[in-house]
DNA sequence: GAAAGTCTCCAAAGCGCTTTGGCTGACAGT
DNA sequence: ACTGTCAGCCAAAGCGCTTTGGAGACTTTC
């Protein structure tokens, strides 16, 4: 069923029918109920690839995923996903991934512009003076971004975690217990989140005199494995660490098996936060001891995100609004004050 | 620069360019050549919308994907993607997701065949007598199911791993090893691959006189957490098992934390088994003690997939083609001959 | 030397929708 | 009675591609 057909099952024209359909005033609204009537009867669905054709526009929204054989997808993407599919799913929009050589995005970003094939982007995990920004402003494309970059000399629109906030209140909060060697088990420093955790830690260290020293310091790429690894080589040292701050909950997984292997005990000899992104999958609370952890949905943020990307689509949102979260402190059992 | 432009650039018509382009013969060899050359150099690109509009061919693949407050996507997902994105990007194909409604994803996939918005769908995690296969079937379009279903009174096109002899292979071991109470802790049982599991278990202990009675046996969503609370449940049982074959490497996290809990130790108490689809952010050596594993890459499982789709939509592959992968069991330090 | 292929290429008709630029008739204003 | 306005509708022109149904020119065949 297509729409010469509804129109002429109608005896209308193709105009007033797309037109009633499509909420324009120049019909009657008597015209405008049989015609709708009649659509819903029929299961008259308009061809998207017409409509696109004939507009320019998708009814999708894109994310350029980067790929390749030394590329690993954040499991964080799964819960983001969810939170985007939660709110798109309400609107009957679609999806479209592009995957992307991790080193050349710029083509496909081109190639998905030119193409018309999305009305929105989002970008996440942004880089610090992310090129990827700069380039879809100048494609002139809505987007958002999750997640913020610094360095760029522009205002971009864009939903982020207050991770410096975060991480400096967590960060305090281990100082207040008593502990002066507080090491940071970041993510890789070419993120931009990892820079403000990082720059969150030093603010609340400097604010008492403290300080992060390299050997305090270690940003790697957030596996269980490196949390391990990185936990203990900051043990292993002559002035170790009484407390870690740790930007994921798998690394922290990582954490607590070298603490375990070193025979120190959390939190007894060595106090650990760590940032949780939640996942159904694995929660902090259930830890062997449970984790005391900076909280934020990122399925909340997908939805979020999904749901002003629609609006920048609908013209309801314009410039380069930036939105900002506050994170949860949730104590639980793994802080403790700095052993003797 | 579209197609009348370059057509009138190059002194041609429309139809020639565009079958000297997608390769028709009825264009002379020098003219063919004038023409890609023309286009390279213009970096003419046909407009997707208007060829879809045109062919029907969308140049797209597509997933299904259930959402919803209550609906947790699986982290083996965003594995999966990567290797289905892997193959994807080098053929300039797309992925679409469309979410749906968990309980209703049947008007989706008539919506999206309907509209032409993919060329094939895969579907993953099928269950018993899967309804979406019968209805994809139906609709007519390429597609490949990851897993398999049982039940259904027709085959179809799938890609899978043998659950089953991996699942009788580890439980082999154990009786091997001498243990005679092997529980299993498995996925929902809607889960074909759930089914087929446990009936790899069931055979093995069968052929050795043995049986897995309803205590030794759990079904739950594979978190954590339930991996957890299961092995609790079984080890506090008077006739406790001595050795636990698990169906996810995140459960094992959970499956290790009650044995330590309950004091339990791996393997001298307790052997351990669990399946692992390779994740890069959590590995089975680099458990407290390393773990045995019957494992398989999801993501060469995606990359497969892609290929096969793309195979199908080409129309070089037809029928109910049915892929099954052997599964490699990899021994580590996690188990142990049954305790006296 | 005419009829019958072969090669190449082309004009034009879709694909199904939106949108531009009217057209018509009713009603109000003078 | 005449003009102007406006609500309500329509025909037709795109959007940019593919594909059908030829049409010329050039060989080959008898």
């Amino acid at each position: 069923m297509n729409l010469k057909q509804l129109a002429r099952m109608l005896d209308l024209s193709q105009t007033t029918v797309s037109r009633a359909l499509n909420g324009y005033p120049e019909v009657s609204e008597e015209t405008r109920r049989r015609v709708s009537d009649a659509a819903r009867q029929h299961g008259y669905r308009p061809n998207p690839s017409a409509r696109r054709l004939a507009t320019g526009k998708a009814g999708m929204i894109g994310y350029v995923m980067p790929t390749g054989a030394s590329v690993d997808i954040d499991p964080h993407f799964v819960e983001f996903l969810s939170g985007l599919g939660d709110y798109v799913r309400a609107h009957e929009l679609d999806l479209v991934l592009s995957p992307a050589e991790a080193d050349d995005e710029e083509t496909t970003y081109r190639r998905i512009v030119a193409n018309k094939l999305v009305d929105a982007l989002y970008i996440s995990a942004p880089r610090h003076a992310d090129s990827r920004i700069a380039l879809v402003q100048d494609l002139g494309i809505p987007y958002i971004v999750h997640g913020r970059s610094e360095g760029l000399d522009f205002d971009y629109p864009f939903l982020d975690i207050d991770n410096e906030a975060a991480f400096h209140d967590a960060t305090r909060l281990m100082v207040q217990l008593g502990h002066k060697r507080v090491a940071l088990l970041n993510g890789e420093e070419a993120q931009t989140f990892a820079i403000c955790r990082e720059r969150g830690v030093r603010r609340a260290l400097e604010a008492s005199g403290l300080v992060l020293p390299p050997a305090m310091l270690r940003s790697v790429a957030m596996t269980e494995e490196n949390g391990y690894r990185a936990t203990r080589s900051l043990l292993m040292q002559s002035e170790a660490p009484t407390a870690i701050v740790c930007s994921s909950l798998i690394m922290a997984l990582g954490v607590v098996r070298a603490a375990r292997d070193l025979g120190r005990s959390i939190p007894r000899d060595l106090s650990l936060i760590a940032h949780d992104d939640v996942f159904p999958w694995l929660k902090p609370e259930n830890f062997s001891v449970p984790l005391t952890t900076t909280r934020s949905s990122i399925r909340a943020a997908g939805q979020r995100i999904a749901e002003r990307l629609a609006a920048r689509i609908a013209g309801q949102e314009a410039g380069a609004l930036g939105e900002v979260w506050p994170v949860d402190l949730i104590v639980r059992s793994s802080i403790a004050g700095a052993p003797a």
